[in-house]
DNA sequence: TGAGAGTTACTCACAAAAAAATGAGTGGTA
DNA sequence: TACCACTCATTTTTTTGTGAGTAACTCTCA
């Protein structure tokens, strides 16, 4: 019998059709994800802010990850022209929305 | 100034102490755990079953991801003495409570 | 009686692919 | 010169997948 290929893509692909909960891992489990829209939540809410609250994070790893946000539809950016250029981001509704189950998570994952 | 060093093994620590959710992500987010929790849950609870039902994964990976799911307190094994042996996989208290937390995200994540 | 094939449930070492981090540089001010 | 907010190419680290093999037992055919 011939054995089923199982590249890296390929299993992908089949998760995602298998399971539901794929995709929504798939967006929330970078690195540093979860906090960051938890601190954009709380206010922090430009790159030189994020900076200062991520000391260890890199401004090129910042700038992707910012980048990764957005294009998931979990935060949105505002351009303001003033000198400097200013930035501010803002979580979507979609963003708001999944910080209320990472708590219960955080909750679950506390509990023993 | 000095930079803060941010290998990547110092950024996971910082993130520990810093987020409550890294943790439950940490243990969520492999390719294969999400998916192979529903199965256990559904019956599927033995290495021929789970190979049956997630037939791009093979052997080895399985063996894999059944260690790590016991190491992560998420799923308990029963090896009985049959012939030829047989082991029963079965949820934990912790493993069972997460999965309504993982229908939220699949709900949260299918809403557009 | 015994050789070989088949079953379940794995493990180890290694390779390939993906994710994360780093070095260097950009454009538009003031 | 300095600041803000980035981007690109490359390297390092982690995660995922593969090739080969194991233990203990049963079953079949000669």
């Amino acid at each position: 019998m011939i054995k089923e290929t199982s590249s890296n893509a390929s299993n992908r692909k089949f998760l995602r059709s298998a399971c539901r909960i794929t995709g929504a891992l798939e967006i929330l489990s970078g690195r540093w994800k979860a906090l960051t829209l938890i601190h954009i939540s709380e206010g922090k809410n430009r790159f030189s802010l994020l900076k200062q609250v991520l000391p260890t994070v890199s401004d090129q790893v910042l700038g992707r990850l910012l980048r990764e946000l957005e294009a998931d539809g979990l935060i949105g950016k505002t351009i303001i022209p003033e000198v400097p250029v200013r930035v501010d981001y803002s979580l979507t509704d979609k963003g708001a929305a999944v910080l209320p189950i990472l708590e219960e998570l955080a909750e679950w994952y506390d509990k023993r």
